[in-house]
DNA sequence: CGAAGAGTTGAAGCTCGTCAATAATCGTGG
DNA sequence: CCACGATTATTGACGAGCTTCAACTCTTCG
């Protein structure tokens, strides 16, 4: 594969912690994240919050899921940051995507066979782990978590689709653009960037490269380009979005995908609702 | 945005129908594909021929469902082919899959606000419409078709996720060999294939380009390539593989995600299993 | 301090895109 | 049946974008 793995359960001696408000305790993103997606009652809520009782502090590159492996336990992010990958046989790796607070990792292992891709830590994190059995009791009791656990995933599949159009049509500039204004999207709403927009994930070039399917040199020049146009900055594996609006226009990116508004869960969801275990 | 459309409704005079046996006319191939996910038993599969009882014949280029529009019907492709696509503002187009004869279009637009993506026919079709609320109904009455069509859509993931590892990382004529590899193994798996193993589905080169983000013209030397090698013919829109195993083996293709064989019933599915409506 | 990881730079070249023109095919109407 | 326009496929020339290789710097951390 010729790349390094650290597996589940191997001792891991550089360790990246999360970098900023990221690694503040937080109560239970899951729950306020599922609030966006449906109105839970105070019932719901504290479901939610029994069912992520379980919390391990993890250090970073931990594989949470390995492809072709299957899993037993459903891990939810609550502090720090994971993400998705697929590995070519000659090495390459494309990056699918990222996990932050309130992300579940993954929920459509459960149904399917095996995972079809990875799951690591790209920081130190707090994770919850949530027994299969014990989720699948919680949808067949609580309809409105399960409805919402739906919109959660929906939402996920429109960011897959939006990210291969980016990795498909975008040239390489906007491809960055994009994904940080993504991630910036995705961790405002969280409420984790600080005043300066600076994202709170310590992303290296390697990893922004496989996420948008270019090399870590040409990732490198296009950042230049980004400083140079005083859009970002970017020290330490840490990006700070300058002028976001000027961005936002640069990568053509319209959040709306990303359903964080309020208006998520106005209509829709009426129709079929919730899942509902049977085994 | 660059392109003509042709919206729901509008007249098309020039179609394009389904080349060969996918014009014959079958029972109903939304219960053979289910029926792959998970054991059905004969109330299953009659439930099943019942909500797909409304069938309309339509004309390719009809747009089943389009990018910011409410869906109120979910279709089922019964013969033909229809792809997904997303568009940027520059007019640049990404095809995110196709759909084949038994696939759903599309479940996710139910619980969300709005489809984020169009969907419309290749060819002509023949198509059931099945209004929403009877699916939700027959999802809560059916827990055996809720857990089917809940792992039928982990199969779609797994497929947009290969996709976006293919247009990612691979070069060129692994893209669209890897392409062809996919859409032959779906069309294989539906009896579709004939023994020459042409395809019967009508590509465009466009179409092939917009599918692997490549350009028309490029795409028209990768297949002169792969025609070279002998691993493929391709006339009149039509693809013939003609070296199955050698044209795997350029497209470093695994057909296990697709989940085709017996296999897929076997394990997983137990913990969390149905949809289960609720409004 | 030394080692490992991350970022940066330059030179060279291949892959792929762009532009533009031509050929082949298809569908339609005369 | 043929002629026509539209779509699709093909070809050549050219250049830009991106990759590759390789070296070097800077930071991080034991």
């Amino acid at each position: 594969m010729g790349r390094e793995r650290v597996i589940l359960g191997s001792v891991e001696l550089r360790t990246t912690p999360a970098l900023g408000p990221l690694s503040l305790a937080r109560p239970n993103p899951l729950g306020e994240k599922l609030q966006r997606y449906g109105a839970l009652g105070q019932h719901d809520l504290g479901t939610l919050d029994r069912l992520c009782r379980n919390r391990k502090n993890l250090l970073s590159n931990l594989e949470l899921a390995h492809e072709g492996h299957r899993l037993r336990t459903v891990y939810m992010i609550v502090t720090g940051v994971a993400y998705r990958y697929k590995f070519l046989a000659n090495g390459r790796r494309q990056i699918l995507g990222y996990l932050l607070p309130g992300d579940l990792c993954d929920v459509e292992f459960l149904l399917s066979n095996y995972c079809d891709h990875t799951v690591s830590l790209l920081t130190d994190a707090e994770v919850a782990t949530i027994p299969a059995a014990e989720l699948a009791q919680t949808i067949r009791d609580f309809p409105s978590i399960g409805r919402a656990l739906m919109q959660a995933a929906a939402v996920e599949g429109a960011m897959l689709r939006e990210w291969l159009l980016n990795v498909g049509q975008r040239d390489s500039v906007e491809r960055i653009a994009h994904l940080f204004c993504e991630l910036a999207a995705r961790m405002q709403c969280l409420g984790e960037e600080g005043d300066d927009l600076a994202l709170s994930i310590p992303l290296t070039q390697v990893e922004l490269a496989d996420s948008v399917g270019l090399t870590v040199v040409h990732v490198n020049r296009c950042l230049q380009r980004l400083r140079a146009e005083k859009l970002i900055a970017w020290n330490r594996r840490r990006l700070t979005i300058l002028d976001h609006e000027r961005l936002r226009r640069v990568a053509g990116f319209d959040k709306s995908y990303l359903k964080l508004g309020r208006s998520a869960q106005l209509s829709g969801s009426r129709q079929i609702a919730a899942f509902a275990a049977v085994a």
